[in-house]
DNA sequence: GCCGCGCCCCTTTTT
DNA sequence: GGGGCGCGGC
């Protein structure tokens, strides 16, 4: 066939030699092992793509999957480009707990005997934390003592490891995890007494499925033959068990294609804490003997200077497999090192950077720069000082919007009418907004519905039968039991976003947040979780309660970008901006240019880390990942003082820079900020310009170690960017007005422009429907056209 | 029953 | 710097 060899050839031809092997191996199990920017992840999409058009594989039998939503959504983009958006909608890419989530509810009707029905909700992380605060009182506990997280980590780390609570019990190596045990049991049946499950529960629930019902696993074998993970090394024990099931079947009952393709670095193992282990490409290699490994030792991502500063920290690491890598995208730049007075002058250095590589055209857009850290926490300070410069920017994995009162108030309405059991969520409005109802008649209610063994919802239903409670209580309670009754009606009605509505009006939460000044942003706030739930408006309404539900639990809905002026929150496809990012979370992506901001001991590494060679190892692993997503400008940055929990406090450089050689730094760019750069004295002490000359000799320098092999100077020439650096974007407009196009969210439209605007193209549609005129920027909208 | 104040702890990292 | 919680005043 001759438009096979044609295709084959245009998708090979992106393609090294061992990748090609890599893609063209379709039949058995693949194990590619290899360094960061070598073109895993694009084996597996090229992979998918061949296997779909090369080789007539069906695009549902398709399975690839990822540990980040971000990594998923990236991976779901790749494939509509290289197969089609209809295709690419086949196949199911997502995390390991979006997968289970979809199976489980599938499967709806054996989950009877976990305690589940199929309305059930997963618990986002508070959810989770009040249940195990319930179990605490409920076992008479102190919470003081037995700290909330400290439980919650102890008995998520039981249940990654698959243990019982009987079982973590007879494991306990310390009184506490003996405690720890008695409250994981508790805790479990409060999860199914509320029809609910945890993070962990969807692993492990998919994984006894499997592993007990035959016929139910033989199912997704026959439906996802060819099985893809990406970033393997980061697979924790139940997660491996899946794939193992589907790819190989069990011990007793060996089924499954065998056509699982695995990729991974072991350097790049970040994850140990959620209990990923080295000890799973030992396990592939010994459930899959018959394995291809192939080696990828070409980097395609990173100029070489960059790739030297990431291997010499993490070869610093023991016990680990020398990888070769190289790059034939020259030397490139050198590493930029700044050091800021505190943590305030480091975003503001972050942001005048940032001014002046837009401002030069050294960078296109906003959006090919990434700042990463190590704490969610650190972005606040860059954040501010991007608001000033007006600098719009978008912040990865945020949870604030979803963790704000009237969201999750809204929320919680809306998991009472797909799931009434929902204790937490029906406890949680029962007297939002204000219906009198409170803590007395809640807790009256609570206590008879469990000596009846009620859940809190039918013992609302059936208050006026309660003995005690007074007249004004009963009435209360039964307006509230009725209005929840007519809601739950109305999602046969109504769509997903008019539900909302309805919720808002009939609760009269809407009205009593408009009618004051103050509630006026927390309102916006719930149209901004309406127009969320605008994507859903096409499917039926329970479904997409479910999936609107699961979405938000397991992605935390969109990654919440910000403007500078009015900090309105705006989504993603809307604008170019720059991305703000932990490391754990840019594992995989990759940026033209990087800063990496806190490379201070106590913050990388961080100070939890700091005691534990194993856990520095994974310090030092992350710092790899950072510096390796890097592909021709890395900033490296730290804070001489930094505000901790609201005090000063003063810090050292990250011992991570010591093992940078000092001549793959360049200056610090520019002539003012030359000012602000540092240096160390021949003694190893450490000495800076800027600002004031205070005394803090007392304070050690340099990791803090006088052994430590010391830094010169690096070398104080002055930065010019090569024109070579200047990304180049297309010159001609992809489209013209009158183009008509499909957008995944917005639907059918016309162009009604184009333009390029410094390198990128901006289109201007009319959208059939509600949508309306939309400008987009196609460095981020996916624009199909139509013929 | 509501609200404001002050105290405490907190911070790894993600689903 | 901030969020949760308990206490005390209204
Ligand atoms: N053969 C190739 N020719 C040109 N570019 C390539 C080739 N292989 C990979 N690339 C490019 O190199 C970059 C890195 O690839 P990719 O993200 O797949 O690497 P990776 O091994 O998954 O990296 P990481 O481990 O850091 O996630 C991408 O921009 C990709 O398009």
């Amino acid at each position: 066939m001759p438009e096979h060899t044609e295709l084959e050839q245009e998708l090979l031809a992106g393609l090294n030699g061992p990748q090609r092997e890599a893609v063209t191996t379709t039949e058995g199990p693949l194990l590619i092992l290899a360094g960061p920017g070598s073109g895993k992840t694009r084996v597996i999409t090229h992979r998918i793509a061949y296997l779909v058009r090369c080789r007539g594989v069906r695009p549902w039998h398709i399975l690839a999957v990822t540990f980040t939503n971000k990594a998923a959504r990236e991976m779901q983009e790749r494939l509509e480009k290289l197969v089609g958006l209809s295709e690419a909608r086949e196949m199911y890419i997502g995390t390991f707990h979006a997968i289970c989530a979809r199976v489980l509810r599938a499967e709806a009707d054996l989950l009877a005997p976990f305690g589940l029905t199929r309305s059930f909700v997963i618990l986002d992380t508070d959810d989770q934390a009040a249940l195990i605060k319930q179990a605490l009182r409920d076992l008479d506990l102190d919470e003081k003592q037995y700290r909330v997280s400290l439980i919650h980590a102890l008995i998520s780390r039981a249940k990654n490891a698959m243990l019982s609570p009987y079982q973590m019990a007879e494991q306990a190596r310390r009184y506490t995890e003996e405690v720890a045990a008695r409250v994981y049991r508790r805790y479990q049946q409060l999860l199914r007494s509320n029809n609910s499950v945890d993070f962990d529960d969807l692993l492990m629930l998919t994984e006894q499925l499997w592993r007990t019902e035959s016929e139910v696993l033989a199912r997704y074998q026959q439906r996802w033959q060819y099985i893809h993970v990406d970033e393997f090394q980061d697979c924790n024990v139940p997660q491996y068990k899946l794939i193992r099931l589907l790819g190989r079947g069990s011990y007793e009952r060996p089924g499954g294609s065998g056509n699982v393709c695995v990729v991974g670095d072991d350097d790049q193992m970040i994850y140990s804490w959620r209990g990923a282990s080295a000890e799973n490409v030992q396990a592939f290699e010994r459930d899959f003997p018959e394995a291809r490994i192939i080696l990828l030792e070409q980097n395609y991502r990173s100029t070489q200077h960059i790739l030297d500063a990431a291997q010499c920290v993490v070869r610093r690491n023991t016990a680990r497999k020398e990888k070769r890598l190289w790059t034939a995208l020259g030397q490139g730049e050198k590493l930029i090192y700044h050091e800021a007075y505190n943590d305030e002058a480091e975003g503001l250095y972050v942001a005048d950077e940032i001014l002046k590589l837009l401002a030069r055209g050294e960078v296109a857009h906003r959006g090919e720069i990434a700042v990463m850290y190590r704490t969610n926490a650190q972005s606040r300070a860059l954040e501010e000082q991007f608001l000033r410069a007006n600098i719009p920017y978008k912040v990865i994995g945020s949870r604030k919007f979803y963790e704000r009162k009237e969201v999750k108030d809204m929320l919680a309405y809306l998991r009472l009418l797909l799931n009434p059991h929902d204790d937490l969520s029906l406890q949680r409005i029962i007297n939002v907004p204000n219906r009198k109802i409170g803590p007395k008649s809640l807790g009256e209610l609570q206590r008879w519905a469990r000596e009846e063994q009620l859940s809190l919802y039918d013992a609302l239903q059936r208050s006026e039968d309660h003995p005690t409670l007074g007249r004004a209580a009963k009435n209360a309670l039964q307006q509230f039991a009725h209005l929840l009754a007519e809601l739950r009606s109305s999602v046969a009605e109504l769509r997903l976003p008019e539900l909302l509505d309805r919720v808002a009006e009939r609760t009269g939460y809407g009205p009593e947040l408009r009618a004051s000044p103050e509630g006026e942003e927390r309102w916006s706030n719930i149209l901004e979780l309406r127009r969320v739930a605008e994507d859903y408006a096409e499917i039926e309404t329970s479904l997409a309660l479910e999936l609107f539900l699961e979405n938000v639990a397991l992605v935390g809905g969109a990654d919440v970008a910000q403007t500078g002026e009015d900090g309105t929150l705006l989504h993603e496809e809307d604008q170019d901006a720059v991305t703000l990012i932990t490391l754990h979370a840019a594992k995989g992506l990759e940026f033209p240019v990087v800063f990496i901001v806190g490379l201070d001991e106590g913050i990388l590494p961080h100070g939890r880390s700091i005691d534990s060679p194993e856990q520095l190892e994974e310090e030092r692993r992350l710092a790899y990942v950072g510096f390796t997503r890097a592909m021709r400008r890395l900033y490296l940055v730290r804070a001489r003082r930094r505000s901790y929990f609201g005090d000063v406090v003063y810090t050292e450089p990250s011992r991570f820079l010591a093992d940078i050689p000092p001549d793959l730094f360049a200056s610090s760019p520019g002539s003012e900020s030359r000012r602000q750069s540092s240096t160390w004295e021949r003694g190893g002490r450490y000495e800076s310009y800027d600002h004031d000359h205070e005394d803090y000799g007392s304070r050690r320098v340099y990791g803090g170690a006088a052994s430590r092999p010391r830094r010169s100077v690096p070398a104080d020439t002055t930065f010019t960017p090569s024109s070579a650096d200047v990304s180049s974007t297309p010159a001609a407009p992809r489209f013209q007005p009158g183009d008509r196009v499909l957008h995944h969210l917005f639907g059918q439209g016309i162009v009604l422009k184009s333009e390029l605007e410094s390198g990128s193209e901006f289109v201007e549609v009319q959208f059939q429907g509600k949508h309306g005129k939309k400008r987009l920027s196609l460095d981020y909208a996916r624009l199909e056209r139509l013929p």
